[in-house]
DNA sequence: TCCGTTTTTGAATGATTGCTCAAATTCAAC
DNA sequence: GTTGAATTTGAGCAATCATTCAAAAACGGA
């Protein structure tokens, strides 16, 4: 076995992830992404077949990160409710640091530029998406059974409800706007949330 | 004075808007504009100078399109809150139907989409998104005078609120998903703002 | 040190990008 | 008709796009 791969997978998938996060899937040039993953375009194609894949690849990163996010919160909140809560603000502090490659959301940026002459990549993100929106329909579920919301509320009504604040917020931040400016909005959107939890959101 | 324009400037933007709505600005080639708008390449740089020019005008007439819309709702409407609801309403019923080149708004398309080596475009869809931001506070600064908000309420982080309920209504509604559901998270959302006025939402 | 396999390199591919401009066309004025 | 200015045409520009592949380089095993 001769010649162990110099470059290494994972630190590659970040740089990508950085990139497209930053401009976007045909916002990135194969030139560019040869600069920033370091990288030749005979080890690129070797790698990753082509750029799609190098995507697909990436996207896959982007939302493991983003589900794991969302899990940690979850994890350390007394109730579901509440947990949403602290994720969107551990989100806001997220997109709102120095280094982020771009506030709004990866997906929600290719859902957006995406159009029908690309069925493949459009399928994934709607995938990708449905799958948040599922997740957050068995959430707010068990919510539901729970006792944290209002009566009458739909789990899935909510589950898209949320997902539709969390891509609000994200774009919102993109534009030209103060970090304090991104920090009120979120809390003016728990706020808001209130209208279907059972007891008034604390802040 | 000889020969008079074929082409009608009009109608070319339109064409032009409902082209770059769907595809987004860097979607768009000049090949797929020349056919839209049935000119040759010499006649649209003639006429509008280069593809930012072009794309500029478009976003004009398209922004226009979008602040007549909210104008009328609020005309017909007797107080201010209520009409932003009732806007709500029509943009759900513009951007579902059948024929609309997309959901998503193309400002924020263009947003998500534009990097800072294309600064103009970027200060341009910035300003517009101020703009529309200061509209909605002087409105809600009139809705809190008026009493229809919850005290406490302040009406610019109220507009940037709003502004982001539109982004995540339609950004949502990007997603393949059915009609109905799209016009169930208008009245979530809806019942969601709900908390910032003074009287419990109708519908 | 040499071999054999794998990885990396980077020049080159054809297609497409936004755009230019000389030539052809069109129409009002006479 | 003829003229003359404005408009339209479309071939063609250099640059960039994603991608390919033969050659060079790199490294484990002998």
């Amino acid at each position: 076995m001769p010649r162990i791969a110099k470059y290494d997978r994972e630190k590659a998938l970040e740089d990508a992830v950085r990139l497209f996060w930053e401009r976007g899937y045909g916002g990135a040039s194969m030139k560019q992404i040869e600069q920033a993953l370091d990288m030749r375009p005979g080890s690129l194609y070797a790698t990753f077949g082509n750029k799609d894949g190098l995507f697909r690849e990436a996207l896959a990163v982007y939302t493991g990160r983003m589900s794991n996010s969302m899990g940690r919160a979850l994890e350390e909140s007394p109730t579901i409710m509440e947990g949403i809560f602290t994720y969107l603000r551990s989100l806001t502090e997220q997109i709102t640091a120095p280094d982020s490659p771009a506030r709004a959301c990866l997906v929600v940026k290719t859902l957006l530029e995406v159009t029908s002459d690309q069925p493949e990549l459009r399928d994934l993100v709607n995938r990708r998406l449905r799958e948040v929106e599922d997740y957050l329909a068995e959430l707010f579920e068990r919510a539901r059974e729970q006792g944290e919301l209002k009566p009458g509320v739909e789990s899935r009504r909510l589950a898209r409800l949320v997902q539709s604040q969390i891509m609000g917020l994200r774009s919102l931040a993109q534009r030209d706007i103060d970090t304090d400016s991104v920090k009120n909005l979120t809390e003016d959107i728990i706020t808001a949330l209130g209208a279907f939890t059972q007891h008034p959101t604390t802040h």
